[in-house]
DNA sequence: CAGCTTTTGTACGGAAACGTACATTCACAA
DNA sequence: TTGTGAATGTACGTTTCCGTACAAAAGCTG
């Protein structure tokens, strides 16, 4: 996960954290590409990812759309009921197949209000996609669509673990923002250097440290961030 | 100001959360280029800008650096404190001269633990300034100079006021990321277009219509969220 | 297996922005 | 007023990426 830890935010809780949310959890399957809300609409659920991963989307009126943020199971999704603001306007997206606990807008916001230390662990991962959104917009300013699609990559093991990922060039080029041409180019040339395996639909990483060389500093930076804010915290 | 409201939240807090703060407000001056905190380095005040405006900017160790966030009277800087987490990555620059309100961190984190209905107001905030930064996200890696500055511009505008703005090219190529040249040459088409007036250092608004037309639906987006977000809220 | 669809590979002219360099203009101080 | 430094204007070859189109390859279906 983005930090080095492979628990989830629900494991990390305290129990009597976790009894606040536990009599609402729902177990769900996700599906790839799966819409967990609609921009602008309310939020129906929190999502607490325990396999797979979310993407966090926004989509110009025109069509085009690119990433903004992920969230493994190191996070969830709906931190903006927290606040007492029932919709955002980012879509959030399944990648690939997963599993994750939910909650119910309206009994999450009764819990999270009801327990301080709750509130406050789930302030913390907000605080942290807060970063990783914030530093992701510096990376879409300054860097170029190799390192960036290294990064990509990277963060999307970290949370998908390691084998195959079903990925299509179209559907990188619509997290990156950029051509789907410029997707199948790129990952030709992170072939050539042997750093990933493709096949029709999916990769595979094959070499995590030279893809680490070749991604920005952006991947390093947000998985401090991590760390610092988890730590910040405990002491 | 962000959602036309010209309101700071200070003076939109209701008396008792007010109070809360009242006892640890310290009214400051801000100047030009001021550095509010240190990245990684801990927070040692939060600010609410009366006048004027912070800049947060994510710099880079090649000294690269880009702006991911803007806050003015109607927002405060410090908002990680509230998850207790006491830095930031970022780096809270001071646009122009201005005039701020400014409390202890430690203060700032007793008052705002003690208050519910100060901490839902300011993390009400915070949520915008999220969404503020998705919407940057997705502005840098979708569009190109010549909207962005646009509505950087107007951005700026809301929370300056109307006037000369003292910018240097220079300094607004930091802001967005891209060359000092690159600047120059956006301003004296919109310049051309009898959007702007500039001088030696120094640009005002001439049409402020035509600006918006020229700028990137981000303005607009970030603007309607801003409503939304504390419609929301009211509701 | 044959044919169709989806996905990937590749090409090419053009736009945007880069890095860099240098000339010009302005403001201020000597 | 003149000199000096800061800020702005401009130029140019290069890189990156775009929009678009089409060919090749891989999987699916009949």
């Amino acid at each position: 996960m983005a930090g080095g830890s492979s628990v989830s935010l629900l494991d990390s809780l305290k129990p009597s954290e976790l009894a606040a949310l536990r009599p609402h959890l729902e177990r769900v399957s996700l599906t790839a590409e799966q819409r967990l809300s609609t921009p602008g609409r309310p939020i129906k659920h929190a999502y607490f990812p325990i396999q797979g991963m979310i993407s966090l989307v926004y989509r110009y009126s025109t069509g085009a759309m690119i990433e903004v943020g992920m969230i493994g199971r190191e996070g969830f999704w709906g931190g903006s009921l927290i606040a007492g603001v029932a919709s955002s306007p980012l879509d959030a997206m399944v990648q690939g197949d997963g599993q994750a606990f939910r909650v119910p807008a309206k009994a999450f916001m009764k819990a999270v209000d009801g327990n301080p230390g709750l509130k406050a662990h789930l302030l913390l991962h907000n605080q942290f996609l807060q970063v990783q959104t914030a530093i992701t917009a510096a990376c879409n300013g300054l860097h170029t669509i190799q390192p960036r699609l290294a990064r990509w990559l990277l963060e999307a093991h970290d949370r998908l673990g390691d084998g195959d990922m079903l990925l299509k060039h179209e559907f990188l080029s619509y997290m990156l923002g950029v051509r789907r041409a410029g997707i199948t180019s790129t990952l030709a040339t992170l072939k050539a250097k042997g750093l990933i395996e493709t096949g029709r639909g999916s990769l595979r990483i094959k070499n995590r440290k030279g893809l680490e060389a070749e991604a920005c500093e952006c991947y390093q930076i947000v998985k401090k961030e991590y760390r610092r804010i988890y730590a910040n915290a405990a002491a």
